[in-house]
DNA sequence: CTCATTAAATGAACATTGTTTCGTAAGTGA
DNA sequence: TCACTTACGAAACAATGTTCATTTAATGAG
């Protein structure tokens, strides 16, 4: 009898329903702004209904969190088939740029909001994090091999080329670039790239 | 008789009471952690007092926001004095970052934080913004005048290097720099710093 | 000095948050 | 059929920002 299996499928359905609802509501209003009656409203389930499902906020936080680490992961893969490592570099940068403009609440999620404590410690927390700086530490050490990068360390270009792209990306998605008008930020952010590309 | 006048200074000491009693506790705990019960006890006042000198907790967020910035600006004004455009714009930018080090929270509500609503077409809120940029923008075309910068439009430099600072700063204030010893993180900014300075 | 008037301060009360608890209805299986 | 497990909802809890009627203190005219 599948009574177990079926009971098993109706819980993850269960899951991914909440899920998605947050995730709808909090594309609308910021995760911050969502209450926990939302999400019940949402679903149509009562408020304590949820917490059979999650422990708490946070850990819905948390599972939003990595689904949106996956989708990141996704977009900076899909640039590794270009083969000259210069513009391969420049158009990571802009495929995690892009992912913000398009992706502000788990950008937020992600880097900019402040990560519940009872998270910090959990190793795999940061496990998608470090793949795609892994990724963009491979991307600049191919670009060494072709010849840039001289005389920097890899290390050091990481940090810099992801401290560049994220000050960027957490400007817009917080909202600090009122003193720039609107209509020159595109041109400014490919601005930018091509400027760095000098220091490669 | 001088009672008005006793009156008005009462009222403002009360408010730099209030005012830095928030500042010592959000220093210690972080902003959205802090009550308006917490901020009572400390100045040793009913709850409902302070509403009798701040409309709410968003005016004092408001208040100390403005208060980051003054001192902020005089870092920035502090390393002016610099003869070299280079190395002047360098310790600009360390300066930039440092105060990030040094207030992480008044970093956190100048940048990052969400602004309250309220706030957002305040012309004046970003006043103080716009001073220290234009100052990097001053600072940039000095350096342009050195022969710096040669194909690089002073705007694009402009966010380019604001860009990349608050980078820096806000992954050193929200935290988001785990991948990263600890102990070299020092290093990687002013390698980042030099690294950055080649595209000049 | 007295005392009505004004100002300042209080703390109980309100609405809204995340979370817990307990009663109940529905489903399950011998 | 019926004991038992599970899923769910409603109410209650503590903590938050905020308000308001009440109390307390200060003022200054007579």
């Amino acid at each position: 009898m599948g009574t177990k299996e079926r009971k098993a499928r109706q819980k993850t359905e269960m899951r991914d329903a909440i899920l998605s609802a947050a995730l709808k509501l909090f594309s609308d209003k910021g995760f911050e702004n969502v209450t926990m009656r939302n999400v019940a409203d949402e679903i149509e389930y009562s408020v304590g209904t949820i917490y059979l499902y999650f422990s708490d906020k946070d850990e819905i936080f948390y599972e939003l969190h990595k689904m949106g680490f996956d989708e990141f992961y996704k977009r900076q893969l899909a640039v590794q088939n270009i083969k000259d490592p210069l513009s391969r570099l420049t158009e990571h940068g802009l495929a995690y740029i892009q992912f913000a403009l398009d992706q502000p609440h788990y950008y937020d999620l992600m880097f900019i909001s402040r990560t519940p404590g009872k998270f910090i410690n959990q190793q795999d927390e940061w496990i998608s994090g470090t793949r795609t700086y892994d990724l963009l530490k491979l991307n600049i050490s191919q670009a060494k091999d072709a010849g840039y990068f001289k005389k920097t360390d890899v290390e050091v270009a990481a940090f810099s080329l992801w401290s560049f792209v994220h000050g960027i990306s957490s400007l817009f998605v917080r909202d600090r670039m009122k003193m720039i008008p609107a209509d020159s930020i595109g041109a400014l952010v490919s601005g930018a790239l091509k400027f760095l590309e000098k220091a490669y």
